[in-house]
DNA sequence: CGGTATCCCTAAGGATACTG
DNA sequence: CAGTATCCTTAGGGATACCG
């Protein structure tokens, strides 16, 4: 085979998240953090103005959100729209990387969802010991 | 329609990772905490000894992988099986609902692992503005 | 409305030493 | 080897106030 046909997406042989300084790491880490996974799950669902998902991720405070759509946005997984009016309107989107990511998430959190009697049982199990 | 036709796998109407109370909500906060994720993801690969996972997972300390996995056993997604010698062996595992999770982590992964040339350049952009 | 700035405190978590 | 115990530091993150 002629190697110029070779060519295509390489394997990827040098991404390891388990590697300490690997970009996907790091990566990793953003969008499995405390707020950022949940915001990426609300995100899912459609786009969303800032106080929108403030108050679909409970619990998060402004400033948190905020510092957490930065870093998502950094990573290029958000969009982050500024309307330029008063009074403000601000919409967030996922990007199609973010998208992949959100659907990952939501695969992981309907398991647990739906595991919530078999996990409630594990801890009292565990916890009579 | 009869009432008793609608008989089946409940539609999970109650579970919500985005309510605070909710159990799914505190075990995806244990799934997605720092060290939890890649100690699944290493367990996806088969089981581990102790020392193997503070070697696999690069930057754990003694400490938190013993609380990570403690809290893992707990919500019933590894089993912790000590062979009661001297010197110990004790080996971990992933559970049915564990592996489950640990597929959906290995997925997330995986994007991550090959979008880094993507996340890389989004970095930069951000950064540069 | 959609943030930023400041202050402050708690808890996550690293380093080290010790034990069955 | 597989932890636990102790100490100590740092950064995560809440509350509040303020701004364009």
């Amino acid at each position: 085979m002629d190697p110029l046909e070779a060519v295509g997406p390489a394997p990827d042989l040098v991404s390891d998240v388990f590697a300490r300084a690997c970009t996907s790491r790091a990566a990793f880490e953003d969008v499995t953090s405390r707020w950022s996974s949940l915001a990426l799950l609300a995100l899912g669902e459609g786009p969303h103005r800032f106080g929108e998902l403030r108050r679909r991720v409970e619990g998060v405070s402004e400033r948190m959100l905020a510092q957490t759509l930065r870093a998502l946005e950094r990573d290029g997984l958000i969009t982050r729209s500024d309307a330029g009016t008063i009074p403000p309107r601000v919409d967030y989107a996922l990007t199609p990387l973010g998208a992949q990511v959100a659907a990952g998430l939501r695969g992981l959190a309907d398991v647990l969802e739906s595991a919530v009697p078999e996990i409630d049982r594990a801890r009292l199990d565990y916890d009579a010991r």
